[in-house]
DNA sequence: ATGTTTATTATCACTTGTGACAACTTATGC
DNA sequence: GCATAAGTTGTCACAAGTGATAATAAACAT
């Protein structure tokens, strides 16, 4: 038929040039000239593969929400076997997270602030938080069968709400013994399951 | 001597406007034209008064900081007779809060996930978490002298971070039944100093 | 009234962002 | 090779943001 599309990886590039303008610049600095620079090609490039600047900041809420949802699970299926929930502290507050995550979360939290004035995004980024307690609240369950699943769901929001808290301040200039206590925090909380 | 000053008023109307620029399009395109719109003034006289750019973000930071750690006291003065912690939860997850706050949060958010950006405005936002963390640490062990002193930090840890993904995700599409998770959550952890 | 300090206005020069479109190039199937 | 669909480049027109500075107007003390 045709000469073969690009379009997936470019999209792919476009968006993971994005994530690291947002983090330089922030989401409504970092401009699309800006995008092409960083994925090595022009701005008509992007304009063609990715549509213009709202289309591009809807497709990253998607990009960003996903990669942070999928290693979520992959952490999730790696201790599906634990029978304690030691490897949620260690997993959320020990663990130097993946450089990937890491790159992410200014993108995250820049989405976050600027959902109110994107539809989109704000529906997005609800349905990856509301994902993240739905998954853990099930997770603990399984783990604590005599445990209300009422109960099991409010940890899961306190857990994390901690960590949402914790990652948000993450790249400030926090007290560093502010993890001790945020792990000693999440053993007490997941204590109250019994 | 000379005409009067009118650089404090002028000042606080500036902050006033750039908040609400920042709540409409977002930190980094809140222009000084939008702002001085805002205030009902020239762009010189923005410029005038508070100086470029970046002497405008840190100190919007002051401004915004400074504004939540005054309503954090009064609410924490007004209850300082109470013998238990529900207030805690009903000033927290029930009222509405004030209208002067609701309009600034878009701004701390915003900030907040700007830090990285602005030395200064990441010290800000750091201080003001620490203090609120700090704040209802004591606050907590007046009410329960026989918990431990690091058990209060544990707790006002995760209260004040429950509260902050609560806040940061207020203007959302969440499902409004998690206040209700958020507040028997708050309720859990304050337990759990006996 | 005069000098002094501040407020206010009016511009200039420069840079950047955006959307749209036309022209050209390349790979593939038939 | 040729038609086709896609990639790629270049460019135009328009709008906006920023920093700086000069010039004018207003209020106050003496």
């Amino acid at each position: 038929m045709a000469r073969p599309s690009l379009k997936a990886q470019r999209q792919q590039s476009i968006m993971a040039a994005f994530v690291r303008a947002i983090a330089e610049f922030g989401l409504d600095a970092a401009s699309l000239d800006e995008i092409a620079k960083q994925a090595g090609m022009q701005r008509s490039l992007v304009r063609h593969f990715a549509g213009n600047r709202e289309d591009l900041v809807n497709q990253v809420a998607d990009y960003v929400a996903g990669a942070f949802e999928l290693i979520w699970h992959q952490q999730a299926q790696a201790h599906a076997q634990d029978k304690s929930d030691n490897w949620l502290v260690k997993v959320l507050f020990s663990s130097a997270p993946e450089a990937q995550y890491q790159a992410m979360l200014p993108a995250f939290y820049a989405l976050l602030s600027a959902a109110h004035r994107y539809p989109y995004v704000s529906q997005r980024m609800s349905q990856c938080f509301e994902l993240y307690v739905a998954d853990l609240a099930r997770a603990l369950h399984l783990r604590h069968p005599q445990a209300l699943q009422d109960d099991c769901q409010q940890v899961a929001l306190g857990v994390i709400s901690i960590y949402f808290a914790w990652d948000s301040f993450r790249g400030l200039k926090l007290d560093p013994a502010l993890v001790r206590s945020n792990q000693k925090l999440v053993t007490r909380l997941l204590a109250t399951l019994g």
